[in-house]
DNA sequence: CTTGGAGTTTGATGTGCGTCAATAATGATG
DNA sequence: CATCATTATTGACGCACATCAAACTCCAAG
């Protein structure tokens, strides 16, 4: 049988020393909007800062903006300004084409960073909505230039960050070039279990903050087939779904699923 | 979208009148291996460096390197050390996933910049392999952040570099995920004549330096369908195919088919 | 010239997933 | 509580593209 998961549950494992209520009751207390103090900074910033180097960070954060479920954090054509890390919350970024049809190019969870896409000419290429309410750190990328040269460390990080953009759409392609449904939705699971477990998550359940519509426009395929492929893996015993909520029985099976040419 | 011209390419074209062959023997005369001296600087460089910068810059590349047909410039797990702007030639690059299937990631001509993919990492998570004789300058990637450091508008353009290919590849993910097979090929043809327009070839002719099975990975098909898609255009007059020599008949349409929901 | 291999084209057939449609579950709202 | 909109599930059917197979072109090597 399957247990609902509750908010709680899912977000409370022993690996999680924060848990995110923590985190925005620090956001609403007394503590200075400060990367210093950030319980996220493992995630956001470079390692091997010194003190010093800490506090010039301290600056890079100039607000936070809260963005209700289903709101924009920005928009494709929006002048670029800055990037936001994500304190909390869940966001897709999509692209329109022309003829409107929308692309989901990424899901990002908190400690990520959105808006990268808006470097190259000075406006966004893409839309970034919150699929629940959230919190975001805006970094003016000015700012995050000015730094980056007077901070190594984090000058490569930011390299780093982009590059870590760069291959995971590597990977993408791959996903949608060459794989199957099932392979698809497997590598989507594991992916998305790899990451929220960094954040101290469980490896086994999860909630799926996007709709069907989302993950199929994401992995290249319908909502339907998106279903299916979850009855599918139900049956098989390998995972258990109601609705948002999955749990993983055999995380193994998944990853044979995962890299398994079964052509 | 997929095939707009970035405002940076944009300024070039009226500027290049010269075709690739002049470029190549001007790499085999006396000139100094030196940026300034480079027919591609308007390509790889940023607008609007002042003399004093462009004399910093004349360091930036160690030295140049060439590649035959067929050869590696760098593979998938190499130590990551530098990034290569191409000089000449045509390169490919593609991830090879654990159970053997290749994927096409890009094609590279004169002026681009490859090997971002191995910043995160500090190891290469691609293969470049050149698709003809080529020769690249060899760009030691701290010397580009210590340069980045010390001219910020050089800065600029290596973190506009990175953002391009985060928009490029956005653009590839919305052709995988939503486009069909004509639709994904005009696309393709589109791109490469508005890059080659852009280094001051036609617009009406091209010679694909890939396979048709390189192609076909690239767009996710079959070669056999890339080769059946070839043959329609033909038949409809859109363009003249003879192997690898493409000629374009009706520019127009080809955008048509490109953005054109034809479902 | 001939030979062989790599690449390409084209036809016949199969299938994974899309499309269309009906129903069910869930959450939001008054 | 009832009502409605949104999201999800499931079935029946069709199609775009994959697969399999054969022949053709091109070019390099002998």
């Amino acid at each position: 049988m399957f247990n609902e998961i509750t908010q709680e549950e899912a977000y409370n494992t022993e690996h999680l020393q924060r848990p995110a209520k923590t985190i925005s009751m620090h956001a609403e207390s007394s503590f200075k909007v400060a990367c210093s103090n950030c319980n996220l900074r493992e995630l956001c910033l470079p390692i091997g800062l010194s003190t010093d180097e800490m506090k010039q960070l301290d600056g890079m954060v100039a607000t936070r903006k809260k963005i209700k479920q289903g709101g924009h954090l920005y928009s494709s054509g929006d002048a670029f300004t800055t990037l936001y890390a994500i304190r909390t919350g869940f966001f897709k970024t999509c692209v329109v084409s022309e003829d409107g049809r929308e692309q989901v190019t990424g899901f990002q969870m908190a400690g990520e960073i959105v808006g990268l896409d808006g470097i190259v000419a000075d406006k966004h290429n893409c839309n970034a909505i919150a699929l629940e309410d959230a919190e975001v750190c805006v970094m003016p990328f000015n700012h995050v230039e000015d730094l980056s040269r007077e901070i190594p460390v984090l000058q490569r990080h930011v390299h780093k960050i982009m590059s870590r953009e760069i291959v995971r759409e590597n990977g993408v392609m791959m996903l949608l070039a060459n794989m199957r449904a099932e392979e698809r939705l497997a590598a989507f699971l594991l992916n998305l279990l790899q990451r929220l477990h960094a954040r101290g998550y469980s490896k086994s359940e999860l909630i799926l903050r996007m709709t069907r519509e989302e993950i199929g426009s994401y992995l290249g395929m319908k909502l339907e087939t998106v279903s299916r492929t979850f009855s599918k893996f139900s049956d098989e015993g390998i995972i258990e779904v109601k609705q948002k909520n999955v749990r993983i029985l055999d995380h193994e099976k998944l990853k044979t699923i995962f890299n398994s040419s079964t052509c």
